[in-house]
DNA sequence: TAGTCTATCGCAACTTGTTGCAATAAGAGG
DNA sequence: CCTCTTATTGCAACAAGTTGCGATAGACTA
């Protein structure tokens, strides 16, 4: 049995999120574009996680005339709805994914460079200690880790 | 009783950080330059947080001669030494403080705005309770939290 | 003190994002 | 289909860091 298992994802079809990303524009008097139909597309694409340059580099290979302005503005447009999240990777840059619909943190390992997602079920002992510890409530959406995973770490240490 | 009480710091004059690096430096082979001292001095002067562009700054009303690549070249230098750290803010900017001797983490309030500093006792339940249920050995120093704190928590949220 | 080696510095160009503003075009109404 | 309002776009300038390279200057030796 896996100690982080991947957690089931609710569907991602592209159709989705512009289906939905269209109908909160129009509750918002906002428009749809060709451009934004497109970068959520590449964003579904995407769907692992994709740095702020990476994503601006793919929708300019669909649509040289789409510049970085809009795409940012896009994304955060999207994150505004809820429809995707960012994070600061390790280096500092941004990092978008599409909002799971499930809040989730991240672990993040120092030797091998994994990306592990951490689902409520398996985090939710680990609030439970913040808060015992702390007095503090926090986000499981921006817990993010960094350090050694079980197979990376030696085995004397500790 | 505060929940989360500041930590006593061991000493942080800026002779001693001049020192420390000083000597570090020799035994690698490296240079002294009165750059690297003015530094060092504005970081410890700058104590609790700082971002990459405020010191830049800062050293620069000094220095007018001093560049950002220098500045930023020095602060990598002391963190690879060990003598400083810097981790990314909730905007993605740099923060950089000085090496605490003390592992700690950072809790932030998303409501106050409060940061509040988590020392390796306080942390201990919350990093065991990680490799419960990850098995993963997470670095106090990379922990940073957000979320909200006992006094900005809504009384009759959860 | 002078000479040598090479680490460090300043510069300039580049990367990743952000922002103000004028021009364009989506979408509603006639 | 045409018009009108204003959200969205592209542009250009800016902010925060990073990097390669030639010039400068620490620090060790003689």
């Amino acid at each position: 049995m896996p100690y982080a298992a991947p957690m089931a994802r609710p569907e991602r079809s592209s159709e989705h999120l512009a289906t939905r990303l269209r109908e909160a524009l129009r509750t918002r008097g906002q428009r749809w574009t060709e451009q934004r139909q497109l970068i959520a597309d590449v964003l579904v694409a995407a769907d692992g996680h994709a740095t702020g340059a990476e994503l601006v580099e793919r929708v300019r290979a669909h649509d040289p005339a789409a510049t970085p302005s809009t795409v940012y503005r896009t994304l955060d447009l999207l994150e505004e709805l809820g429809l995707a999240r960012h994070h600061h990777d390790v280096d500092g840059r941004e990092t978008y994914h599409l909002e799971p619909g499930v809040e989730h943190g991240h672990l993040h390992c120092r030797s091998c460079g994994a990306e592990i997602e951490l689902d409520a079920t398996v985090a939710a002992p680990i609030l439970a200690a913040v808060e015992r510890a702390t007095g503090f409530t926090a986000d499981l959406d921006h817990l993010s880790l960094q350090g050694s995973c079980r197979a990376c770490r030696p085995p004397m240490s500790r």
